[in-house]
DNA sequence: TAACATTGGTTTCAATTGTAACCACTGCCA
DNA sequence: TGGCAGTGGTTACAATTGAAACCAATGTTA
C-alpha cells in the first residue's frame, strides 16, 4: 500500500518519461502548504475548542493584544487578511464580548477596536499555549537553524510578495 | 496608518504588560501560513485559469503523473488530502477527461486512476510552469540556504506529524 | 454461509470563504 | 454648498470545504 517515493515510475517505459516529472514531495509550494496546514490545524484545535475561536478571530485578538486602538482597515494591513474576513472575525468577537468597538469621533466611519477585559484574559491564557506549540516546533531545530529559517522565510516572503505586486511571472 | 512593528505598545503601562505578548509577525505558524497562501494562490492562478484546474485537482494530476495506477485511497495517503477532496477532484478531472478510471477486477470497490492522453499533455505543460515558479522562489536563496531549508522543513514536518499522531501537547 | 466489522468511495448538509455590490461618511474641488 | 471620487465597513450570494451519514463490496468469524 505504501508507495516508494524514490522509485520514479512503476511501469516499463519510465526511463525516458521520468525526466521532467514533478516530484511533488520535493516541490516547495506543496511542502509549505502541507506543513502550514498541519501546524495551524493542530494549534487551532487546541484553543478553538476551549475558547470558541476561529483562526481569523484569534489572529485579530493577537494583533489587538499587541497594538490597541486599531481599526478594521489597520487590522487588514497588519494581518494580510481579507477585509471581509476581518469584518466577520470582529463581529464574532463582539458577540463573545472579547473585544470592544467605539466610534472614532474624528471620523465616524472608523471604528476603534480593543480587547475587552474578558478578551485580555483569554488572550493571556492563549498566548502561553500558542508559545508552547511554537517552542515545541522550534525545539526540533538548533539555534543556528532557527536563525536560518527566519532569514529564509523573510526572503521567500519578499519574493512571493513581489509576484502579487507586479503580477505573476510572464 | 502604517504601524511600527517594533514599538511594543502605544499606551503608557506598556513596559510591564508587554512581557508575554505574542509577536504575531514572528510567530512561526502564522508566517508559514501567510507564506504558503501567497505562494499557492499565485501559482494556482497561473494554471487554474488556463486549464480549469483547482489546487486539489492539480495535485491529483501531479501525483498520477508520477505514480500511475493509484486508487483514491492511495492518493489520500500520498497527498495528505481529505478523501472527500480527492473524490471531488477525481470527479472534476473525469469531467474534463484529464484522467481515466477503471475497475480493479480483483476488488470491485477499488478504482484505478490514471492520466488520460489529454491529461498527460496538460500535465506536461503545467510541470515546467510550476517549476518556473519554484525556481523563481528558490532563486532568492543561496544553494546553501536551499539545502538548509530542505532539512529544516523535514524536521518541522516530523514534529507536526507527531502532534497529529499522538494527540496534541497536553 | 449468515452475521458483522472493515474498506473504498460518494452524497448530503452545514459551515466557511471569496467576490462583488452596497451603504454611510469624508474630503476635495468647482 | 453641491456634486463626486475615495474610504471604512457590511451584506448578499455563490463557490469551496468539512463532518458525518451513507452505499456497495470485501473479509472475518462462528
Amino acid at each position: 500500500m505504501t508507495i516508494d517515493n524514490n522509485a520514479p515510475h512503476s511501469n516499463a517505459e519510465s526511463l525516458e518519461v521520468a525526466r521532467d516529472d514533478l516530484r511533488l514531495e520535493k516541490f516547495l509550494p506543496y511542502r509549505l502548504s502541507v506543513l502550514s496546514n498541519r501546524v495551524s490545524n493542530a494549534i487551532a484545535q487546541a484553543y478553538g475548542a476551549r475558547f470558541d475561536l476561529t483562526i481569523p478571530a484569534w489572529r485579530v485578538m493577537a494583533i489587538l493584544g499587541r497594538f490597541p486602538d486599531l481599526s478594521a482597515a489597520e487590522l487588514v494591513e497588519q494581518t494580510a487578511m481579507d477585509k471581509v474576513a476581518i469584518s466577520r472575525a470582529v463581529s464574532s468577537l463582539l458577540k463573545n464580548d472579547y473585544i470592544t468597538r467605539s466610534e472614532d469621533p474624528a471620523d465616524r466611519r472608523r471604528q476603534v477596536l480593543n480587547l475587552s477585559e474578558l478578551g485580555r484574559d483569554v488572550y493571556e491564557r492563549i498566548v502561553p499555549l500558542a508559545q508552547q506549540y511554537e517552542n515545541d516546533l522550534m525545539g526540533s531545530l538548533s539555534a543556528e537553524e532557527r536563525q536560518q529559517l527566519d532569514s529564509i522565510i523573510e526572503k521567500l516572503m519578499d519574493r512571493a510578495q513581489a509576484w502579487a505586486e507586479r503580477g505573476l511571472i510572464d
